[in-house]
DNA sequence: CTTGTGCCCTGCCAGC
DNA sequence: TGCTGGCAGGGCACAA
């Protein structure tokens, strides 16, 4: 589910609600999804929330981290005290509701306040790591796509080396870092570029134009609070506003938002890659 | 090294 | 009203 952006509206919406909040008890509902010992946690107090490539790091006042990464359907949802007791005014109803079917981990804290990971398909995890097993972690993981270490000579020596589809190096984590089905294909369209083509066929100047596509509709992902398709939701339980301005994503039939042809559906790599034949070559 | 394929899971929905 | 296959914002383990 989340790419850069939905991490990235999570991230910074758990970065103003719970630094200085100290864990009361970790409830893991689904072993499969928390890594370590959940014990360890309870008495920690966090200091800060953060970001890179798709994954979330929740730090410790013992210098230890959560790393999380969503997968396709997580969730994490934040709900205050207040809403818990039911004196508050959730922004969605089911916040109230929670834990729910899909919880898989409930983190509690002392002042009633409580985060869900929320999970549908159990792909997310949930990792409790020590600094150096996080930067690790973190390791594995090519630049984020809108970092200045991203730059047009670094795509094209990577692209270079690259026969398969441009659509499928872009998701690549190990070339950039970010990209998802969604802003992928939205990318590649505002590029004007078929997904199809090989990542060594593209010239300096469409790669240039992709650099500068991906970042543009990743940046107003971010401004956005992400795209909600199906599960993902803000840390308050809400839906994001891209969806409503995206080019192409999961627009099978409808007209090209720039020249009125009807979108494409194809399927690379089993996964589904929609597109304007007429607009991108 | 690269590439393609299957798989990890659960639930929804279109089409029979 | 069922059933069934296809599909879903990701990434890893394999085989070739």
């Amino acid at each position: 589910m989340p790419e850069l952006p939905e991490v990235e509206t999570i991230a910074r919406r758990l970065q103003s609600v719970l630094p200085g909040r100290q864990i009361s008890a970790v409830a893991v509902f689904r072993e499969k999804s928390f890594e370590g010992e959940s014990r360890q946690l309870v008495g920690m107090a966090i200091i800060g929330v953060s970001r890179r490539a798709k994954l979330l790091s929740i730090e410790l006042s013992n210098g230890m981290f959560v790393v999380v990464h969503l997968k396709m359907t997580g969730q994490m949802i934040y709900v205050d005290g207040a809403t818990r007791l039911g004196g508050g005014h959730p922004t969605q109803e089911f916040v109230t509701e929670l834990p729910a079917k899909a919880t898989r981990i409930q983190m509690s804290f002392t002042d009633g306040s409580a985060l869900f990971f929320n999970d549908q398909r159990v792909f997310g995890w949930w990792k409790l790591l020590n600094a150096a097993a996080r930067e690790q972690e973190i390791g594995k993981y090519a630049p984020d796509v809108i970092d200045e270490a991203v730059t047009l000579k670094y795509l094209v020596e990577k692209f270079a080396k690259r026969s398969a589809a441009i659509k499928l190096v872009i998701m690549d984590q190990a070339v950039v870092s970010g990209v998802g089905n969604i802003y992928a294909c939205d990318g590649l369209f505002e590029a004007q570029i078929d997904p199809i083509r090989s990542a060594n066929s593209l010239t300096r100047k469409e790669i240039s134009r992709l650099l500068t596509a991906l970042r543009l509709v990743i940046h107003q992902g971010i401004e956005l609070g992400g795209a909600t398709i199906q599960h993902y939701r803000t840390a308050d339980g809400l839906s994001g506003k891209y969806q409503d301005v995206r080019r192409v994503y999961a627009k099978e039939g409808e007209d090209c938002p720039s020249c009125g042809h009807p979108i494409t559906r194809i399927k690379q790599a089993g996964r589904s890659t929609f597109w304007c034949e007429n607009c991108q070559h």
